[in-house]
DNA sequence: GTCTATAGATTGATAGAC
DNA sequence: GTCTATCAATCTATAGAC
């Protein structure tokens, strides 16, 4: 089995780069030292310089790495079959499996989208919402068209209502487990049937469903 | 008009402490220096040590206090009244305000709720969270118990879905304003209305709204 | 390619005058 | 209470041997 030469010279980079992806995800990039990073990668610091230029090199080499394997993972979530509904089913079982599987590479995306001072790297973060949600804004647009989805909703507010739910479950899973109510925490796939049965269907009984439109 | 003792004490110190919440809502900790801060004050940085210990006294402080005021804003949401459905919509509408209308507390109190490495003060940050979810919960709960929603959803379930819809608006609103079709970016008020309204009667048509059941 | 050694800047925190 | 001056530690990045 010959490796390729990619391989080859690039496995001291991809040493540099897991390590760095691992401590930039749990801190900040000035929290992470690069004396840290080498400690992590087993070589000297000095040998980072080798493969990188500098600190924010590595650092943007670190996200766009994330941001690919994170767009590779989500976009599973897309190629689906069957009704509109068993569609949204299961991108949104899809997408809160990807965000839980790859915590390390969420965490890392999500920071640099939310840094306000620190425009570092914004454009690869923006680049997985976009794909995610324009393509759960176009399931639920056929769903419209096909008639199995009322047709006087805004997919675009949807799609963000379904997003924003996972992304805030992944985000306050360690908080909503103090809460013996909330047996969901550790229930991912119950948690979304939920989302989407209330999505689907509404909170309203249906006899009643008539007196509350304005 | 007679200044407190504790306003003429304290004025230093809250100076110090506007121009530390303003640099930790836009950066984070090991990114905001003592220089900075001080900078920011119109002080000296050895100032800074005559109000407070060290760094890590004054970021939690600034913390506590963001944390505090912020439960203030919320708990606004909280006092209303009319039907169940009414309450809901005030609800989800008074806490997306509180969330813009103070945008550093929030992002202050979020980041510490995320960082992973850094348990500095996750205890204020986890206090604010607790207030509104369990309110939410109890509304959507007494609803249930007058039967002007559903009985067979979980509380707790919708509660995070209404929460994560309102702080992913918060967070992703700037990139969100780059689709133009989505406008509702900068209404805040529609995208609650939307949502809530979803919530409630669903997406799917009335009339074949028993076919979806599994 | 990998290392040790170190330069040069900045950091958190202190000392002491006023 | 506020300041200037400064400390020791740590940081990014470089130099140069091997």
């Amino acid at each position: 089995m010959g490796e390729l030469p990619l391989t080859l010279e690039g496995e001291g980079r991809q040493r540099i780069l897991a390590a760095a992806e691992k401590l930039f995800s749990d801190k900040a990039f000035d929290a992470v030292s690069m004396n840290a990073i080498a400690l992590q990668a087993g070589i000297s610091k000095a040998n980072i310089y080798h493969y990188f230029p500098n600190k924010d090199a590595l650092y943007l080499a670190v996200l766009r790495a994330a941001s690919r394997n994170l767009r590779k993972l989500l976009n599973d979530a897309v190629d689906a079959h069957g009704t509109v509904v068993d569609v949204l089913r299961h991108f949104a079982r899809c997408h809160l499996q990807a965000l839980l599987d790859r915590p390390e590479l969420v965490r890392l995306v999500w920071r640099e989208l939310l840094e306000k001072g620190a425009p570092r790297a914004r454009e690869f973060a923006e680049q997985g919402f976009a794909d995610v949600f324009s393509a759960l804004v176009a399931v639920l647009e056929s769903g419209q068209a096909r008639g199995e989805l009322r047709a006087d909703f805004n997919p675009a507010l949807v799609a963000t209502l379904m997003l924003g739910a996972n992304v805030f479950f992944f985000q306050s899973r360690d908080i909503l487990r103090h809460y013996p109510a909330v047996a969901f925490a550790d229930d991912p796939a119950g948690y979304d049937a939920g989302i989407v049965e209330i999505l689907l269907r509404g909170m309203i009984p249906e006899s009643s469903a008539d007196t509350v439109r304005a």
